[in-house]
DNA sequence: ATATATTTTTAGATTAGTCTAAATTTTGTT
DNA sequence: AACAAAATTTAGACTAATCTAAAAATATAT
């Protein structure tokens, strides 16, 4: 059996592995998205490595097994799901939703899983516009940019964000920036490489880089 | 904060005091119910009783406090609300939901439930025919009688079960036997108090003692 | 009412996950 | 290449929840 301890930390591998490149993580980086203090991420590498879920040289960061990818992909999909069905069934903010789907994507029932999956019609994407990978945990392809790496003038359509934090998510609502909706970048300031943006074509908005850094765009 | 373990204690204090009619709960008891050994359970105690959860007095048995109570019928709130989830969104059988909802009583957010709640349309049964207690923790009313109290030749709604092993679910699906149909008792085996029943007006079915005792009726 | 059986509690260990402090390894800089 | 800084691991300790075995309290039965 596996704890809910360690699925967190199978995940997040998995995320910060994506997060840098497909290179190993670190004991830090670990620590830092775990909450906990560095020696604590050393003794739970070292039960990980013997249980083969990871792949563990001492000070030279990890990187999963195909089974702990398996089981991290499994909670991936768990949390994406709940997310999809708390915004759409219950309508729930994408600003309020993480920390309850943090404690739903631990519910163990591969057929709760599959019930929910259908209920929501199968989505394919969070209501961030992550990716939900599939029951065998194939992940849907994504091929986004983020909004500061357009070139002026071209009009594009926001897929998804690449920070969750309830503040940037709440921030966004108030400009009106939603899953969806195109963008077109008329400008950036010399000044502080703030944004002038066209909305949906008609209206024009001002973002900091900071945000712009921040959506991902296609 | 309080634990998942220790939630699972008061919810089981609950329904045993429920079940006791009132009276204290035993060591043995909560042992049986909760999985674990007398001596666990002892400990337990201690530390519920340190934390005034409930009313403790060594060798006497445990009844909840005011306190206990509250976060005991908040659990059981949810596990009732997650039950009729996964029965009428879901499609779940009545005999595939207990291990699940199990899971999903411990999930933390007030605003989740409220909104679970009203999603499903503020039910106030379950799908075994229990009480869901209200937001407050009071129970609406009920007053079920077993259908082995019931006299002869009267005509009375199924509206619970008092036992919720899968087995027996299952065997009340292949009588038809369902929540809201009627049932009148025809006769009485004298060899083995086994039960003759008229279901719906229209179909004579077979049932055991064992089966009519734990049918509740109005 | 006294011995026996049952129930409950205590004592002492164990496991999972965490911590701080100290030791070790790696990295980076001159 | 050598040394300082940073990152990581080890050592030893703590807490929550559990266990077994033994002791203590309560209930039962002649």
């Amino acid at each position: 059996m596996i704890s809910f301890t360690e699925e967190n930390y199978l995940k997040t591998i998995y995320l910060l592995t994506e997060r840098n490149g497909g290179n190993e993580v670190s004991t830090n980086q670990l620590a830092e998205h775990t909450q906990t203090k560095a020696a604590s991420v050393s003794d739970m590498l070292r039960k990980l490595a013997e249980k083969d879920y990871i792949n563990y040289r001492k000070y030279q960061g990890v990187t999963l097994t195909a089974e702990g990818q398996q089981i991290a992909l499994a909670v991936i999909r768990k949390h994406r799901l709940w997310e999809v069905f708390l915004v759409e069934k219950l309508g729930f903010g994408w600003d309020e939703i993480h920390d309850i789907a943090e404690q739903l994507e631990h519910i163990d029932s591969k057929e709760l899983t599959k019930r929910l999956d259908n209920f929501l019609g199968n989505p394919q994407f969070d209501p961030h516009g992550d990716p939900i990978p599939d029951a065998k945990g194939k992940m849907p392809l994504v091929s986004y940019q983020k909004l500061s790496e357009i070139p002026l003038h071209q009009s594009v359509l926001m897929m998804g964000v690449s920070a969750h934090s309830p503040a940037f998510l709440q921030h966004l609502d108030k400009h009106q920036i939603t899953l969806g909706c195109s963008l077109k970048v008329l400008e950036i300031s010399e000044f502080d490489k703030s944004y002038s943006i066209l909305l949906n074509e008609n209206t024009a908005i001002f973002v900091s880089n900071e945000v712009a850094k921040n959506l991902l765009v296609k």
